[in-house]
DNA sequence: GTCGTTTCGGAATATTCGTTCCAAATATTG
DNA sequence: CAATATTTGGAACGAATATTCCGAAACGAC
């Protein structure tokens, strides 16, 4: 996982991936039939692991602005981490190969539907009627969270990325408490 | 510039391009140095062209809200046109080529930061004291359309990147012009 | 210990890529 | 027209790639 994290699919070569696997060339076939194979069971795992922990933040407990804040917290460390590459698995690697493969981009779809769909699931707990739909600001709040992550990737720091996490999350929040339009 | 915006760095092969450009291989390695140089030429001649045209909306002479509406509506055409591949060549290409040569990393932040400094001004020409900065917001607004790109680099349609777009431009206009915390 | 099965490491293959080179074609200049 | 410079098309090169293949080593069962 950390190899395509890094390095993205196209730079991680086979040899990289058995040296990181452990397992030798011809294990890694056997298991996976590809290199395609074995990269969406990487970014099975990492949404297992890695982004569980951050949408595990939706269902903390807390008002929607804390638990809000709470997310884009954990999309910051996230998108910290594995600095050598920076961003995300997903927003990064996977959104880079959907360009030459229809299954890479529907595999990155369905990745966003998800995602963006417990997002809204969040926001209906709490909205009051009126005012943008859940489904517009879950688009909004996981738009964010990408450009975050590109951010990232682009050199910033955790701390600058945070803030922009922050006043996402006291936006949403607001528009969603007191909708002002119609 | 659009074979890159299509098939992204890597997947443009030397071949498509002296196809694209006309030029044969020869005048194409004599007019840039190698690949990498004609990528760079094509930002350029992106940011120039494409850009310019969504960074022009900022100067429209309405009121914030209406100048951030026009901004999102200008991203979410960008982010459709060239549909094959779909989003951005910045966001898309050149943040995906950024993992692999620090110069292309440099440029991506370059151009990152530019289109910041350019929210940044108009925000700062409209904000009241208090609230977020307007380099956060700034950040913000930046963020938010990257991940507008990116969505539809995952096949969003027009129309649901529009929507996200306007819930920012509003609830960034309403942050600015009645900031409610300290 | 010996056989059968599974793993291993690396050589071999075929393809693709960026880049260089060269000779023919074309244009430019006197 | 002749001489020289420039451009063109494509072959050739070297490196890197994903994938396949095969002999050897390791291991477990009896």
């Amino acid at each position: 996982m950390h190899v395509f994290w890094r390095r993205g699919y196209d730079g991680a070569s086979v040899e990289d991936l058995t040296r990181a696997t452990g397992l030798n060339r011809s294990s890694l076939y056997a298991a996976w039939d590809d290199k395609r194979g074995l990269f969406l069971a990487a970014v099975e795992r990492y949404a297992r692991t890695r982004l569980a922990t951050v949408m595990a933040t939706l269902e903390g407990g807390g008002s929607l602005g804390e638990d809000l804040a709470a997310f884009f917290e954990a999309v910051a460390d996230l998108s910290v981490t594995e600095r050598e590459a920076g961003g995300c698995l997903i927003s990064c690697a996977l959104a880079d190969a959907a360009g030459k493969d229809a299954t890479l981009r529907n595999e990155l779809q369905r990745r966003f539907v998800a995602m963006e769909l417990r997002l809204e699931a969040r926001l209906a707990r709490a909205a009051a009627p009126g005012g943008d739909s859940p489904a517009t600001l879950a688009g909004l709040l996981a738009s964010t969270a990408r450009g975050m992550m590109l951010r990232a990737r682009a050199g910033a720091s955790r701390e600058e990325v945070l803030a922009i996490g922050r006043a996402a999350a006291r936006l949403v929040t607001e528009a969603v408490e007191r909708p002002s339009k119609t």
